[in-house]
DNA sequence: GTCATCCGCAACCACGGGGTTGCAGATATC
DNA sequence: GATATCTGCAACCCCGTGGTTGCGGATGAC
C-alpha cells in the first residue's frame, strides 16, 4: 500500500482532514463518522503503515497525529509528471526538489 | 472514481508517466507493459473519466494525451491539509491558490 | 476488588476493480 | 472486394479491501 492508495479512500481523506486540525483517538474520530470504530481504526492502521500518521499510546488511549511528509513525496511525483506540460507545476517541482532541513511542522 | 483513486494503481501511474513524454495509442502503450491491450485501454478509459487524459480519434486509431489539471487539484488538497503542519506546504498552497488564466500549455 | 472504558485481534461478508479472453465493428491496404 | 489492423464492448474470474460483529486484554475510576 503506497501513499496514493492510502489517499484513494474518501473516508481516509476525511480522517486526514480531521487530524489536520489536531491529534485525536480512534474513538473520537469514529464519533464524527458514519462507520464503526473498528473501521476508523483500520484506516488509521493503514495510514500509519504508509507513514501519514504516527500513533502514541498514552495510558489506555492512543492518539494519532498527522505526518505530512509522505504528502510531499506524492506531490513531488505529480509535479515531476506534469512539469513538462504545465509551467506552474514545473515551478512547484523546483520548489519541492530544493532540499531543506528545517522541515516538518 | 476520483483523481486520487485514479492515481492509486501503479500501472495507471506508469501509463501517466509514459504519456508525460508524449501522446500515444493504447496498443503502443500496451507494448511496454506486461498486461494486455484491453487492460491498458480500461485504464485509459478511467483516466479519461477523471479528466487526466483526453482521447482524440484519428482514423482508426485513438491517441491519448495527458491533461495535468486534475493533478493540480489533488496537489491543492494535499497542500491545504498539510499547510498548518508544514511551512513549505503552506507556501505551495499559496502558490496553487493563486488563480491564473494562461494555464495548461 | 469491581466495574466501566478503551483498545486490538480475528473471523466473516459483500462489493468493486484489475485482469483476461472472445468477438464484432470500423478503417487502411492491396 | 478481400484482407489485415486497430479499436471498443461484454462476459467472466479472482483477489483485495472497506465494513461489520464479537471477543478478550489493559488501563482508569469508584
Amino acid at each position: 500500500m503506497d501513499v496514493f492508495a492510502a489517499l484513494a479512500d474518501p473516508t481516509r481523506r476525511e480522517v486526514i482532514r480531521c487530524l489536520a486540525e489536531g491529534p485525536a483517538t480512534a474513538t473520537e474520530l469514529a464519533a464524527q463518522f458514519p462507520v464503526s470504530r473498528q473501521a476508523v481504526s483500520k484506516h488509521l492502521g493503514l495510514l500509519d503503515e504508509v507513514g501519514l500518521v504516527v500513533a502514541t499510546r498514552e495510558g489506555r488511549e492512543t492518539r494519532y497525529q498527522l505526518r505530512p511528509e509522505p504528502l510531499r513525496d506524492a506531490m513531488s511525483w505529480m509535479a515531476a509528471v506534469g512539469a513538462r506540460w504545465d509551467d506552474r507545476l514545473a515551478a512547484l517541482q523546483r520548489m519541492l526538489a530544493r532540499p531543506r532541513r528545517e522541515d516538518s511542522r
